[in-house]
RNA sequence: GGCCCUAUCGUCUAAGGGUUUAGGACGUGGCCCUCUCAAGGCCAAAAUACGGGUUCGAAUCCCGUUAGGGCUACCA
C-alpha cells in the first residue's frame, strides 16, 4: 500500500541540536515509521542574521548519530526539494505577490523605527501591542509605484477585522482565537526573505506534509497559518503541538541551566539509546509500566494519542539511570568499540582487543556514563601511580605485609591463575592466619588497583594476569614496610 | 498588559465519573545479598494547587481563583 503520511522536522540552523529539538524530531520520526510514512528534514534558514557557519552539517551529524534517518532532506532528494528555505526564495515571493493580487495581503512601507516607537507607546499605555495597519489601505497601484521608486517595503497579510477561528489540535483539542488579537503579520521581509509563517505554509503544502508535529511555542501562530491555507485554497495538515521541555525551575529549557545540546550529552558519555529512550518518555508513555525501550519498540508503540499536554522537566537523574541500563544491555564488543576512543584520547596505552574486551565486560555494569570507564579501568592498563590514602590507613599495616608475603608465595605456586584457584588460595591463606578472607581481599585490591572499590577481586586478578599481580603485590609489601601505618 | 496553553508524589508519569486505602519508575531512607562499589531483591516516606458547582458518586466533567509556561519581531 502506498504510504500517505509525510511529516517533517524543520529546525533553524542556529548552532547545535537542542534536546527539545531532538524530541520533536524523534516524535516526528516515530510517527512516520509507525505509520509507514516519510520523515523529512527541512532547513529553515530564513533569518540571515542568525546564520551560523557549519550549523546544518552539525545538525545532520547529530540527527544521524541519534539514529533518526530521514527519507528526504538537503542531502537526500525525494522529489520535493530543495529542502533548504534559502534555496526556495522565488516560491515565497511568487505566492506573497499572489496574495497581494488577491487582496489578502498588502505592501507596507513603515520603517522599523516607526514600528519600534509604536510598540513603545502601546506598551506605555498598556494597549494591545500590534501593528496599526497604517499601510493596509494604500491602493496597490500607488504601492507599486513607490516600490518602483526603490522604496523599502514588506508584505503583510490581512487579518479579518472581526470574527474568530477555531481549529482542532490532536494533542490539545479545540482552540479558538479572535481575529481581533491577531497582528497583520509580515510575510515577506524587506530583504526578500519570507518570515517563518509564510515559508512554513508554502513548504508544508508543496512538500505534501500531512501532519505538523512541533513545539507548543507555535500554537499561537496557528490561526495565521490556517488563514494562509484558506487564502491559498489549500488543505491544511493535521496539527499536533507538543508540550515544552523545562528547566528544573519550570522555565523553558535553556542554556545556562545545564547542557541543552545533544552533542554535549554525547560527549559526556551518554548512549544514543538512552537519550532517545529518555526524551521519548518526556511527554509520552506507552500506557503501561514499561520504561526501557529500543528504537524499534518505540516505533511500534508510539501514537500521538498518548502524548501528554503539560511541560516536562528534563531530569538528569532519570537519564543517568537509563544510560546505566542501556550500557548494561549493550553487547560487550559494541561497547568496547565506543569506549576505545575515549580511553585512547586520554593517552592511556591499550593492550590487546581481547584484554580490552575482558575489562569492558567486567566493568560495564558499573558505568553510569561511558566516560566513567577511564578512571574505573585505568589500573588495568598502567601501574597505579598512587594508593588511596584512606585505603592505606584502613587496610595496610605490618600484619598485612606479613600476610601478603605468605599470600604472594602461595600465588606464585599457582599454574592456572583463574577464579577457582585464586579463591581457594585466598581461603587457605586466610585460614592459616585465622582471619576472614576480607582481611586479604581489601589490602590486595588496594595493592593491585590503588583503589578501595572496584570489581570482584578474583575476576580482576584473572584479567591482570599472574605476572602483573605478583609484581604489584610485591611493590605494595615494600611500600608498607617503608612507611608502615 | 493582552491572547493562548497547562496543573496527580521532589521529578517523569498511570488511572478517560464508580475496579483507588490514587499505581509504576527515577531519586531519597532502611533492610537483605555481599570481598568493596555497583547491580539485584524487599520495605518505607512522598501527590490529585485552591474554591465552588454537576452527579447517588469527581483526580477524571463545568466555572472561578491561583500558579507556571508560551506567544505578543522585517527570530524561528
Amino acid at each position: 500500500m502506498e504510504s500517505i503520511v509525510r511529516v517533517r522536522f524543520a529546525p533553524s540552523p542556529t548552532g547545535y541540536l537542542h534536546v527539545g529539538g531532538l524530541r520533536t524530531a524523534l516524535y516526528n520520526y516515530l510517527f512516520a515509521r509507525h505509520t509507514n510514512g516519510k520523515f523529512i528534514l527541512r532547513i529553515e534558514d530564513t533569518d540571515q542574521s542568525r546564520k551560523v557557519e557549519g550549523a546544518v552539517e552539525n545538525l545532520i551529524e547529530t540527527l544521524k548519530w541519534a539514529g533518526l534517518e530521514y527519507d528526504e532532506g538537503p542531502d537526500r532528494d525525494g522529489g520535493y526539494g530543495p529542502y533548504v528555505q534559502s534555496q526556495r526564495l522565488h516560491l515565497y515571493r511568487q505566492y506573497a505577490d499572489q496574495l497581494v493580487e488577491q487582496g489578502d495581503a498588502y505592501y507596507c512601507f513603515c520603517m522599523p523605527e516607526r514600528l519600534e516607537e509604536l510598540r513603545k507607546r502601546q506598551q506605555e499605555q498598556k494597549q494591545t501591542i500590534a501593528y496599526d495597519r497604517a499601510c493596509r489601505n494604500i491602493p496597490v497601484v500607488e504601492a507599486r509605484k513607490r516600490i518602483e521608486n526603490g522604496e523599502k517595503h514588506v508584505i503583510r497579510m490581512k487579518i479579518p477585522l472581526e470574527g474568530s477561528l477555531t481549529f482542532t489540535d490532536v494533542i490539545r483539542g479545540d482552540v479558538t482565537f479572535q481575529y481581533s488579537v491577531l497582528d497583520d503579520q509580515v510575510l515577506l521581509k524587506s530583504d526578500g526573505f519570507p518570515t517563518y509563517h509564510l515559508a512554513v505554509v508554502i513548504d508544508d503544502h508543496f512538500m505534501g506534509i500531512t501532519h505538523v508535529i512541533r513545539g507548543e511555542e507555535w500554537l499561537s501562530s496557528v490561526p495565521k497559518h490556517l488563514l494562509l491555507y484558506r487564502y491559498f485554497g489549500w488543505q491544511p495538515p493535521v496539527l499536533a503541538h507538543l508540550p515544552l521541555l523545562l528547566n528544573p525551575d519550570r522555565t523553558k529549557l535553556s542554556k545556562r541551566q545545564g547542557d541543552v545540546a545533544v552533542e554535549d550529552y554525547r560527549a559526556r558519555g551518554y548512549l544514543k539509546e538512552a537519550i532517545v529512550n529518555f526524551v521519548a518518555l518526556l511527554g509520552w508513555n506507552p500506557g503501561d509500566d514499561r520504561e526501557l525501550f529500543t528504537m524499534d519498540e518505540l516505533i511500534r508503540e508510539f501514537t500521538l494519542e498518548r502524548v501528554g499536554k503539560s511541560g516536562a522537566i528534563f531530569n538528569i537523574e532519570k537519564l543517568n539511570w537509563l544510560n546505566q541500563q542501556h550500557i548494561r544491555r549493550k553487547d560487550t564488543k559494541e561497547l568496547a568499540h565506543l569506549l576505545k576512543p575515549i580511553v585512547e584520547m586520554k593517552g592511556i596505552p591499550l593492550k590487546s582487543d581481547e584484554y580490552f574486551c575482558a575489562v569492558v565486560d567486567l566493568l560495564k555494569e558499573k558505568l553510569t556514563v561511558l566516560n566513567d570507564f577511564v578512571e574505573y579501568s585505568r589500573y588495568f592498563f598502567e601501574e597505579p601511580s598512587t594508593y588511596e590514602q584512606e585505603g592505606i590507613a584502613k587496610h595496610w599495616d605490618t600484619d598485612t605485609a606479613h600476610r601478603l608475603t605468605v599470600l604472594l608465595d602461595a600465588l606464585s605456586e599457582l599454574d592456572t591463575f583463574t577464579k577457582p584457584e585464586l579463591e581457594a588460595t585466598f581461603k587457605h591463606v586466610a585460614e592459616h592466619f585465622g582471619v576472614k578472607v576480607a582481611k586479604l581481599i581489601h589490602p590486595v585490591r588496594l595493592a593491585l588497583s590503588g583503589r578501595q572499590v572496584g570489581p570482584g577481586l578474583y575476576e580482576m586478578m584473572e584479567i591482570l594476569g599472574k605476572t602483573t599481580v605478583l609484581k604489584r603485590i610485591q611493590r605494595a609489601i615494600e611500600r608498607i614496610q617503608v612507611s608502615p601505618m
